[in-house]
DNA sequence: TAATATCCGTTTGGTAGCAAACGAAATCGG
DNA sequence: CCGATTTCGTTTGCTACCAAACGGATATTA
């Protein structure tokens, strides 16, 4: 116990455990999912902040784009799916690749409800350009972990994962 | 290598280092950032859809009466910083949990650009029957995780809350 | 104490996010 | 075939979120 934060902590627990009464707080379970969401408001925050906002784009659209680049063009849903959002909000945020340029929609012939969609050539450019830059900030934001922290780390988010998007 | 998931993993990796030609591809950083940013989602949506639904509040909603039950009455930006929100989003937060008649704004004599939110007698009600609830959740959701690997989670992710929040 | 600067919460204007409703298109059953 | 159902992507209506602008209130400084 050495600084501010963690004295905060135990108070935080005493706190809680008197709010209760006798009934009983999981604590570290508590304390992990909590540390998860402001982990990645943090890292959210910072990229949008210092890579992102260059290009003019947010974390929604970044991931868009990434995956295009690395999967290649595909239709709404699977994007949908392969960046983790509604197909609602992903409607929204192909409106504003398509504004900035950075992706086109294509109608599917064989079945006119569907869609593709595929980056641009400047769309393109942009994710080379912008993905080592990315990559460096990732790096720097999990600079203070060893490299088997980080697999430590994501293993055990994986398994978190498994376990909250099921059901 | 086990699964599907494992093998997509494998493919991503070389298309990605494909896609980079010689530059240099960090991808364990990559992997624990995503990660990082898959599990507060999922944890997020699972905990809105479960527990907060019954109780009409969202994440950020939930997150607001804790911290007022756990600390106590406060003002605005303490607030805002406690909940880790700008004070533009906690003023539409507090606004909304307002019209549900949990929280209360109350001016400061001494300084009349200031305002104290504190529970009201429901807030103190429904923050004291959902939390519980919630707890177990989060339980649930790390549930795969044993008590260490969740205090070994913790800590990882508050290193790099660390990291990514500074500058 | 008057002019200026700073501080506080709200408002504004924008994107993001979801669920549910929708309309067009395809598919299925008879 | 033809009516009913399902499947797509979009739209709608809502909350959330941020940065920046704002306006009133307090502090500072000359």
């Amino acid at each position: 116990m050495q600084n501010r934060a963690d004295l905060r902590l135990l108070d935080a627990e005493r706190l809680i455990q008197e709010r209760l009464g006798d009934r009983r707080l999981d604590f570290d379970s508590m304390l992990a999912v909590s540390n998860i969401y402001r982990a990645a408001t943090a890292v959210r925050r910072r990229a949008e902040k210092g890579v992102l906002s260059e290009f003019g784009l947010s974390w929604g659209g970044f991931t868009t784009l990434w995956v295009l680049w690395v999967w290649g063009e595909m239709q709404s849903a699977d994007l949908a799916d392969e960046c983790d959002l509604s197909k609602g909000t992903l409607t929204g945020v192909v409106k504003t690749l398509e504004k900035r340029g950075f992706v086109k929609r294509t109608p599917v012939a064989a079945d006119r409800r569907k869609v593709t969609v595929s980056l641009t050539g400047p769309g393109l450019e942009t994710i080379e350009q912008l993905f080592p830059r990315f990559n460096l900030y990732e790096g720097e934001m999990v600079g203070n972990l060893s490299t088997s922290e980080k697999r430590e780390l994501a293993e055990l988010l994986r398994r978190v994962i498994v376990t909250a998007d099921s059901d």
